[in-house]
Formats: C-alpha cells, sequence, structure tokens
DNA sequence: TATTGTTATACTCTATAACTATA
DNA sequence: TATAGTTATAGAGTATAACAATA
C-alpha cells in the first residue's frame, strides 16, 4: 500500500463543498440516522416507526393525517406505519371523536413501555452524533433548526 | 367542514418531540431535499447526481472512492451515478495516475456547463429553505453542522 | 492478502393515483 | 365537492455479498 494515506479528514472535505448546507444535513442528518436505525432495531422500531409511537405516546391524540402533517409524510405512509405499530400491540387506532372519517392513534401501555426504552437509548445515541459540539452549542443547533422549520419557507 | 383550523403552526410541533433534534435534521433536510430535486428536475439531475458533478468539477479529480467516502454512499452507488452522468456526456472516467485500479471521475466542458447553472439555482432554492434564519444565523449553522461532522462522532 | 471498481439482489423509502366512507 | 383513510404501484435510495483486476 502506498503511503498516501490521508489524514482524518479526508481531503475532498476542505472543498467549497463543505459550504453546501444541503450537503451538511444531509451528511449529519444520514450519519444520525445510521446511527437511530442501528439503536432502534434492538426494539425492533425504525426512525419512522419510532416517531409515530413517540406522537402516539404523546397524550396529544394525533389523527393520522395529522401525523402526515407534521411528519412530512404521505398519509399512504403513515397508514403502513400504524398498520405494523397496530399489528405488534403498540398502538391502537381509535375513531375521532367529532368525525367519523378520522382516525386517532393511541399507544398501548406495551408500547408506552417500548417508547420509553427506545427514547432513553435514543438519546444517549443522539450525544455519541453530537458529541463534537458543546452543550450550549447543541441548543443553539437546536432552536436554529426549529426557527428554521417553524418560521420559515420549509 | 369545522371550524377547527389550525393555525399556520400545527398543533403538533409544540410537542416535547419539537426538542429532537434527530427529528429536526431529519425535517430540514426533507424538506431542502425536496425544494433541491425539484429545482434539480430542470437539469435532470437530483441530489445525488448534481453532489457528484460537483465533485467531478471541482478540480480535486476524485477517485470514485474518495466519492463514497465523502457523499456517506457505497462504492457500487457511485458507479450507477457515474454511469448515468457518464452516458450523457457530463462527466468521464480516467484512469488513476498512480494507481491503475482507480478511476477518476472528471467533468467534461458541457458537464462544468450544467452544473453552473445547476449551481446558482440550488443556491435560490437554499436561500428560500433558510429564508426564516438571518445571515448571521446561516452562519452560524453552517459551522455547527460542519463542527458536528469533521470533529465529532459521525 | 487487501483494495478498486463492478454486478447483482433485496429491502426501505418516496411519490402518485385511484378508491371508500364520511363531511 | 372536498377530506380522512386506504390500496396499489413504480421509482429512488440503502445495504450486502460476491467477483475480476490490480496492489
Amino acid at each position: 500500500m502506498q503511503d498516501e494515506v490521508e489524514a482524518s479528514v479526508p481531503r475532498l472535505a476542505e472543498a467549497a463543498i463543505a459550504d453546501d448546507i444541503g450537503l451538511l444535513l444531509a451528511k449529519l442528518h444520514a450519519a444520525g440516522s445510521v446511527l437511530n436505525n442501528r439503536t432502534l432495531a434492538a426494539f425492533e422500531l425504525r426512525e419512522r416507526s419510532y416517531s409515530v409511537l413517540r406522537l402516539a405516546c404523546s397524550g396529544l391524540e394525533p389523527t393520522q393525517r395529522e401525523l402526515a402533517d407534521f411528519l412530512s409524510l404521505d398519509p399512504s405512509q403513515i397508514v403502513a406505519l400504524v398498520d405494523e405499530l397496530e399489528g405488534r400491540g403498540l398502538v391502537t387506532r381509535e375513531q375521532g371523536r367529532t368525525d367519523r372519517r378520522q382516525k386517532i392513534v393511541l399507544a398501548t401501555p406495551e408500547g408506552a413501555s417500548v417508547h420509553a426504552a427506545a427514547e432513553a437509548a435514543v438519546a444517549a445515541s443522539e450525544a455519541e452524533t453530537l458529541s463534537a459540539l458543546a452543550p450550549s452549542e447543541t441548543v443553539t443547533l437546536r432552536s436554529l433548526l426549529r426557527k428554521a422549520l417553524w418560521s420559515g419557507a420549509a
């Protein structure tokens, strides 16, 4: 093997490319996703199903339509996710109070228990992904992401 | 229709969920991706092929292996992306200078021209995604993302 | 023996269109 | 007529394993 071994920062990282926020978001998201999905595998969950379970546990009594809007997924994808969680006994579908078309997704006791365990594991995984940032930087990152999302065009 | 119309910020956004950096990253990345891919469609590119073309135009003379490492893709995925761009005459494969196994991906003049046009469109799309952030906040976001990626576990 | 690029395959994710039941 | 949920399907993205040429 030639002695052209790269430093820990690969040479391409230095390129102007690294100023592209879209690419940076994609890379950090991808890195976090790999870790999260690895972590969630122990609970037979993926990021998607975990997010649905999390909202089902939140006390907000979300309808499938609200889940789709909030998670930026098509309603048809929510169907598949809820089907799977329901089949495993982690959530149930309840008819909407005021509109019989709506279905509210609620966690079962077992779902709540699985969620609690998964949540702790995911928090640890997130800390690992962001280990290079100081606590105050993590707070800043969170608030910038939230601002970009909920006061912006996104 | 009942008069339960939500404000522009859906009620789920208020949930504790919105503190999950992984979910925030996923949402902002997804929102940006949709915009980017819509923008890039005019050039018959997607985010992936655009990234490869961009690096091929960078003057860094990347090998396929380096592209795979930097873009966090499997080498076999790079093959497909380069195949497509090569078939359209936007890039060429050159044999590595010192290692005949390597293939360097270089942009053709036409590739460079397509890239220049696409780059301008993508910049506008990025500005739209981040329209809620002040310029200084965009700078901060970029530097935090970069720090998390290149000094961290990611 | 290890690495670069390649082929092949299977699985997940994303995007659409059409259908049903309710409103 | 419009909306919530559902079904079906096709295309894009992701993850692996195995192989030939080269180191």
